[in-house]
DNA sequence: CCGCGATGTGGCACGCAGTGTCAAGATCGG
DNA sequence: CCGATCTTGACACTGCGTGCCACATCGCGG
């Protein structure tokens, strides 16, 4: 138990998992984005996948964990992009310039973008939980990195700013995201990211 | 159907739905602080309120709305101390000083706060809901007070200025959250929040 | 070659959330 | 007092998630 492979593979074994679990992921946003998250059934998915109900929950502890599932190597490519902003560089600025990996990755697979971001949107459930887990991630990811950049801090206690700082900048995302969908799919995201972030800290 | 009776009471009527609505969340909010979130059913709620299971859901359309339901008079709180503040005062300030209210209130009522947070805190579900819930009442009631505070916006397209600038608190809010729970009940909530909106957005 | 344990899978049954439906009871207006 | 309206409780049903068990597959040593 415990593998401790992090990156492509390791176990003869364990790449087959991997392969199932990507295989029920692809046929149930399929679903999803077809019927809907509430009227497509475990059941429906696992059949399509070739896979028994009772096994689709051990691949998935929920019908929620499908759609879930993107958001890490999301936040691993934002955290990448941070990890790449010269040293000296405002936190803010980096983090504006991180997100353009969003921006980019959107663009290029706009279709699939744009329909999770719907399938979140009417989704009550879903759309909570996705931004707990992104802010969870994102932070966790994230704050590190933008610690090591900021100046000591004066008084004693723990040192917060690192995490403020991402999670004011995903509160910044997150109305965007909302703006977007709201005002269609010619929306644009980087200038209305530009408009948010600089209302809330305007660059000296 | 819609009465509009919004503040007190109107109808008889109303004023009784209003009482066993009121009596559902007290006992459900026992039970789960007692027994936790999931190990209490909606059965042992209805029980323990003198409803059965069925009316149960003619009050709340689900078990989390018991909890959720409290959100939306916080906001209410929120909102009011931030259209108190001077409108010439820095937008950021001003939330900032609207948050106290939040604190005084934990302050006041130290159990029930800190038992809710932990409630919130251990059920996954229930996490991300609140906080989406959270946002969304937030930034609904408190950015159109902002956005009357604001300079008129240069180009042309939407303005969500107001929006970003509550969702960034907001998210500060969260991460102190968080950090206070980390750090137990003798944590400075109100020093910690100053640290965070402090390094979101220094007070020029 | 044959057991033998370990692991993965499907089937079954269960508990619980949430919804539709319907029959009975309370309430209010006439 | 009586009918219209609203509320309530009871039953049934779908669907998610889980525990349990029997069966199949695979790798190992006897």
């Amino acid at each position: 138990m415990g593998q401790g492979t992090a990156a492509p593979a390791g176990g003869l074994r364990e790449r087959a998992r991997r392969a199932i679990r990507a295989e029920i992921a692809r046929v149930g946003m399929e679903l999803f984005l077809r019927k809907g998250f509430e009227p497509t059934t475990v059941e429906e998915i696992a059949a399509a996948a070739g896979i028994s109900r009772r096994s689709f929950f051990r691949y998935f502890g929920s019908k929620d964990e499908v759609v879930l599932a993107h958001l890490d190597e999301l936040a691993a490519t934002v955290t990448e992009a941070l990890a790449a902003r010269p040293a000296d560089e405002d936190p803010w600025v980096s983090l504006r310039r991180a997100f353009d990996a969003i921006v980019a990755e959107a663009e290029a697979d706009r279709a699939a973008g744009f329909g999770l971001a719907r399938l979140l949107n009417e989704t009550e459930a879903l759309r909570g939980q996705y931004a707990e887990r992104q802010k969870r991630a994102w932070v966790g990811a994230a704050a590190p990195v933008i610690a090591e950049r900021l100046p000591p801090l004066a008084g004693p206690g723990p040192d917060i700013r690192a995490e403020a700082l991402v999670a004011a900048a995903l509160g910044c995302v997150a109305i965007v995201a909302d703006a977007c969908l709201a005002g269609g799919p010619d929306a644009d995201f980087a200038a209305l990211l530009d408009q948010a972030m600089a209302a809330v800290r305007p660059l000296g």
